[in-house]
DNA sequence: ATATCCTTGTTAATATTATCACAACCCCTG
DNA sequence: CAGGGGTTGTGATAATATTAACAAGGATAT
């Protein structure tokens, strides 16, 4: 990254869509892609992705464009990837199941450990090969078992403990799918997939087609 | 709504969020809240709130504030709330599920009428009460009952097809949570949830915890 | 009634984000 | 190895979005 310039929300959230189409471009053995190809492919204008590349350095090179393989690895150091961050989930309902579901077949550098959840009746069966434990027992877990991660969907009442249990456990981020804002140390990053909100956005621009 | 002015997607996405603070102030007996307050409990400048909240008329009162229980069926009208959504979803594996049971318990003004799914081992069965149909009998099925909203939880692979089907069948929107930015007629409005990018946004901040 | 206190609606200022435009300069062809 | 074409990196500009500031006017207390 140029110096410590801090980087825009907004850049971020479209990082993992540039990786998501190198991606494709690598499966189909595409070598080399031009800012303007690209911008055909993901719908950003060319200058806005020669624009955010360049808060991170320049990877092109004048009349020839970007190496796919390259600025696929560059993006993935960027983000982070490359390692194995270790997740915990807490609610093992169908959502939390559906998350761990996803998680285990998206890729391996992402490795479910632990499912937690408050019902007796679950507790101690496995779901796609993970554990699912007491949930009064996750902050002994997490000094245990370092993890990176603690995903949280249970229910909007539950959700503020189970982030505190998580923090207090020593999580260095949390991924929350409860329809509430939770309280947390500064430092904590957190995403937020608010699915009734996304919903009745999407109710909105179904009543005010002409607005999309 | 003033005039047919154009409201900014910003605006639009933080309305859901009013709403889940209201319904809360509701539910604890709060009959006024003034702008203040509200960010106070939400975390958005009093400035902006009042700013969006007058896009599309003034339901304040100087000295006062808002009404709880006004503001809220003010916002869900200009939401398009108050009447029953009809939805079908593409794709019965876990994440298909998980949606269908976040749905039925999520609120009656949305209800899912099928299940779809290629898979013949799935169809016929019922998940929540709900009849898993082939996916070939979708366009089909749609002209039969007229229905709002289609989510697409299959793959990939699987996505743009199950999209030209919804589309065909006359759906009013599309709530996708496959990995692809699909491909439609103008008007057709759609929301994404791709988990992938959002996790990876998250392993950017935890890895520059910094710039959070 | 009246005066004070609040809080809105709204305009202006600022900050952030996206687009444009082009010089620099590398690839590619012959 | 020279010239034409193509594409980046980047500073300037435009568009959006957020915050600040305050006049207008109702609520509340007395």
């Amino acid at each position: 990254m140029k110096q410590n310039e801090k980087i825009s929300p907004a850049v971020i959230r479209r990082l993992p869509r540039y990786l998501r189409a190198l991606e494709d471009l690598e499966n189909s053995n595409t070598e080399r892609i031009s800012s303007g190809e690209l911008s055909a492919l993901i719908g950003y204008t060319a200058s806005q992705i020669r624009q955010d590349l360049n808060h991170f350095g320049g990877f092109g090179q004048q009349g020839y464009g970007y190496n796919v393989k390259d600025l696929k690895a560059e993006i993935e150091k960027i983000l982070g990837l490359g390692r194995q961050y270790k997740m915990v989930i807490v609610g093992a309902g169908r959502l939390g199941q559906a998350i761990n579901s996803f998680i285990s077949s998206y890729s391996d550098d992402f490795c479910v450990t632990s499912l937690f959840d408050v019902k007796e009746e679950l507790i101690g069966k496995e779901k796609h090969g993970v554990l699912i434990r007491a949930v009064d027992d996750l902050t002994a877990y997490l000094k245990e078992n370092p993890t990176d991660i603690g995903v949280i969907t249970v229910t909007k009442e539950n959700a503020q403990s189970a982030c505190d249990a998580l923090v207090a456990g020593g999580v260095s981020g949390i991924w929350n799918f409860a329809p509430i804002d939770l309280e947390r140390p500064a430092g904590i990053p957190m995403e937020n997939v608010h699915l009734s909100d996304n919903l009745h956005s999407l109710v909105y621009y179904i009543n005010h087609p002409e607005q999309i």
